[in-house]
RNA sequence: GGCGGCGUACCCAAGUGGCUAAGGGGGAGGUCUGCAAAACCUUUAUGCAGCGGUUCAAAUCCGCUCGCCGCCUCCA
C-alpha cells in the first residue's frame, strides 16, 4: 500500500510502526458554525481511508478530535448571548448530525481540547523546561527559532516567510513567527487556572496533548484540509517533536479543497454551501459518491451539474442491483428445472467466459487501486466497468448454476466496494423513495399508480395517444414509465 | 515577493516511462420497444496547454512560455 506523505512530497509504501495497527489522528472541527460542504469532504475522505485500512486486515485506532474553545468559539458566543460551552455543545451536536446523515462513521476517540487542559499545561511546562518555551504576561509563547527542522513539513523557511511581510503584531512575542501555546484571558472570558495565571490553550497544542495521550508520541497517520499544513501541522510538529524528542508522525495527509468557480470554499469568501443546505437537494450518498469521484488531494469544482452527474452514477447502480436481484430470483424458482442450453455456437459462451474474467479480477482491480494512495476515483472507474459487463452479460440471458452463481458473485463484490466506501447502502425501492424526497416529487405513490392505472386500460385498448399522454404528463413530473412484460413500473428521473 | 500545485475529448475524471490513453455524463447512429425507458453495441483525444530537450521509448522526466489555483492570516 502506498501512501503520499506531505512532510517527504511523496507516495511512500505504507508500513506502520507496529506491524497491522494503525494509529491515525485526523484534525476535526472547531464546533463554532454549521459545517459546509467542504468539511463534509475532509470527513467522508478520512472515513473511507480508515473504512479502507480495516478492510486491509489492519488494526486501526481513529482519533477526531474537537476543538471546543477558541476566539471563534467566544465571539460567537458574545454575538448570539450565551456561553461559549453552548455554543461548542449546540455546533458538536450539528456536526454528529451531519456526520451521521452523511454516513461518515465515529471515530473510536473523540476527544475535545477542554477536556484536555491538564495534559495540555503538562506539556507547556515541559516545554518551557525544555527551553522551547517561554512566558509574557500570562500567556507562553513556543519559540521557533529554538526548532531548526521549523518548516519542513510546508516546505518554507523563516526568511521566505518573512517576505510576505503579513505577520501578526504581538509585542510580547520574541520573533514574530512565534505561536501562542497558551493564552492568557481577558475579562470576561473562559478561563482555566495555570502556572501562568488564567488562561487557555492555544490553538495548536491541543492535538499534541490529544494525540499523545490517545495514540502514542508517535504514530502513523495525521490527517486533515490541506489549509492545516500551515501554521496548524507544522506547529504541531515543532512543539510535540521538541516535546517528546521523537519523530511525531510517519505519514501526513492532506485532503485537496471543493472550490466554486475555481475559487476554494471557505467561510471568509462567504462562497460555502452547508452540508445540511446541500443534504436538502441530494441524497447523502450523491454527496459521497461526488467526493469519491475524485482523487482526495486534487481539487473539486462543487456545482449542480457535478452532483447531478453523481446522481445518475448511483441511480445507474441501483438500476442494475434490480436487474440482478429480478434475474436471481429468476433462476431460483427455476432452480429444479434443467438448464436451458446455451444459444447456438460460441456467442454466449464467450459472453461466459468473458465475464466470468471481469468478475474474477475485480476485488484485486479495486485492491490495487485504493492501495494506490486511495485512489477512489479509479476503483470507483471499476466498479463500473463491472456495472456495464454485468448488464452486458445479462442482456444475452444466461441461465443456469454457473450464470446465477456468477451474478450471485457479481451483486456481492459491488457490496463489498460499496460498504469500503459506504455507498450503495440503499435497497433500490429506498433509493426511489430518496430520490422522491430530494426532487420533491409533487405526487404521491397512489395518485401515480392511479395513472399508470388509467394509462394500462388505455394501452389494452391500444389507445396509444392516450397511453402517451399519461406518459408525457408523469415525465413532466419527473417520473419515467417503464414498460414490460409483467406491467408497467416506474421510477423517478436522476439527475 | 517566497513556496507549492494544476492544465487529459463537448463536460467531469483516472492514468506519473513501454500493451489499442480507465470510468461516468453529453452528442450522433444502431439493437430492443406500439412509442418509450432501461440495457447493450458502434462512434465522439494518432493525442494529453504550447514550444524545445533527455530516452530505443514520454501525457508521464528536464527546461522555458502561457493560463488557472492554493499556502505564506483564521480556515477541512
Amino acid at each position: 500500500m502506498r501512501i503520499y506523505n506531505t512532510l517527504t512530497a511523496e507516495k511512500e509504501d505504507f508500513v506502520p510502526l507496529n506491524k497491522d495497527r494503525v494509529n491515525m489522528y485526523v484534525c476535526g472541527v472547531t464546533v463554532y458554525d454549521s459545517c459546509h460542504i467542504g468539511h463534509a469532504r475532509s470527513a467522508i475522505v478520512f472515513d473511507v481511508i480508515q473504512r479502507y485500512l480495516r478492510y486491509r486486515g489492519f488494526k486501526v485506532t481513529f482519533v477526531r478530535n474537537f476543538t471546543d474553545i477558541d476566539d471563534k468559539i467566544i465571539n460567537r458566543a458574545k454575538k448570539e448571548g450565551i456561553p461559549w460551552n453552548e455554543v461548542a455543545r449546540k455546533y458538536t451536536e450539528e456536526f454528529y448530525s451531519d456526520m451521521d446523515s452523511l454516513g461518515v462513521a465515529r471515530a473510536d476517540i473523540e476527544p475535545k481540547a477542554t477536556e484536555h487542559i491538564k495534559e495540555i499545561i503538562e506539556i507547556v511546562t515541559g516545554l518551557i523546561d525544555k527551553g522551547y518555551a517561554y512566558e509574557r504576561d500570562g500567556s507562553v509563547y513556543f519559540e521557533v527559532n529554538k526548532f531548526p527542522d521549523y518548516g519542513k513539513l510546508s516546505k518554507r523557511d523563516k526568511e521566505d516567510m518573512m517576505a510576505g511581510a503579513r505577520v501578526e503584531v504581538n509585542e510580547r512575542k520574541k520573533d514574530p513567527m512565534d505561536f501562542a501555546l497558551w493564552k492568557a484571558s481577558k475579562e470576561g472570558e473562559p478561563f482555566w487556572e495555570s502556572p501562568w495565571g488564567k488562561g487557555r490553550p492555544g490553538w495548536h497544542i491541543e492535538c499534541t496533548a490529544m494525540s499523545i495521550k490517545h495514540l502514542a508520541e508517535s504514530f502513523d497517520i495525521h490527517g486533515g484540509g490541506a489549509d492545516l499544513i500551515f501554521p496548524h501541522h507544522e506547529n504541531e510538529i515543532a512543539q510535540s517533536e521538541a516535546f517528546t524528542g521523537k519523530p511525531f508522525v510517519r505519514y501526513w495527509m492532506h485532503n485537496g479543497f471543493i472550490t466554486i468557480d475555481k475559487e476554494k470554499m471557505s467561510k471568509s469568501l462567504g462562497n460555502f454551501f452547508t452540508i445540511k443546505e446541500v443534504l436538502e437537494r441530494y441524497d447523502p450518498e450523491v454527496v459521497r459518491f461526488f467526493i469519491l469521484s475524485t482523487h482526495y488531494r486534487s481539487p473539486i469544482e462543487f456545482s449542480d451539474e457535478q452532483l447531478k452527474e453523481a446522481e445518475v452514477s448511483i441511480d445507474r447502480y441501483y438500476t442494475t442491483l434490480t436487474r440482478i436481484a429480478e434475474f436471481l430470483s429468476m433462476t431460483h424458482s427455476l432452480e429444479n428445472n434443467p438448464p436451458i442450453p446455451p444459444l447456438e455456437k460460441g456467442g454466449k459462451g464467450g459472453f461466459e467466459k468473458a465475464f466470468e474474467n471481469t468478475v474474477n479480477s475485480f476485488r484485486e482491480k479495486f485492491q490495487t487501486a485504493m492501495d494506490d494512495d486511495f485512489n477512489t476515483a479509479l476503483g470507483v472507474g471499476h466498479i463500473f466497468e463491472l456495472i456495464r459487463e454485468a448488464n452486458k452479460y445479462l442482456d444475452s440471458k444466461p441461465s443456469g448454476q454457473k450464470a446465477k452463481e456468477l451474478v450471485s458473485k457479481t451483486m456481492e463484490l459491488l457490496k463489498e466496494a460499496g460498504s469500503v466506501l459506504n455507498i450503495f447502502r440503499k435497497t433500490p425501492d429506498e433509493w426511489q423513495t430518496a430520490l422522491m424526497r430530494t426532487k420533491k416529487i409533487p405526487l404521491t405513490e397512489t395518485d401515480m399508480l392511479n395513472r399508470i392505472k388509467a394509462r394500462e386500460e388505455a394501452r389494452q385498448k391500444k389507445d396509444w395517444a392516450a397511453a402517451d399522454t399519461i406518459r408525457k404528463e408523469l415525465d413532466e413530473k419527473g417520473i419515467i414509465l417503464e414498460d414490460k412484460k409483467d406491467g408497467t413500473g416506474w421510477k423517478i428521473k436522476a439527475g
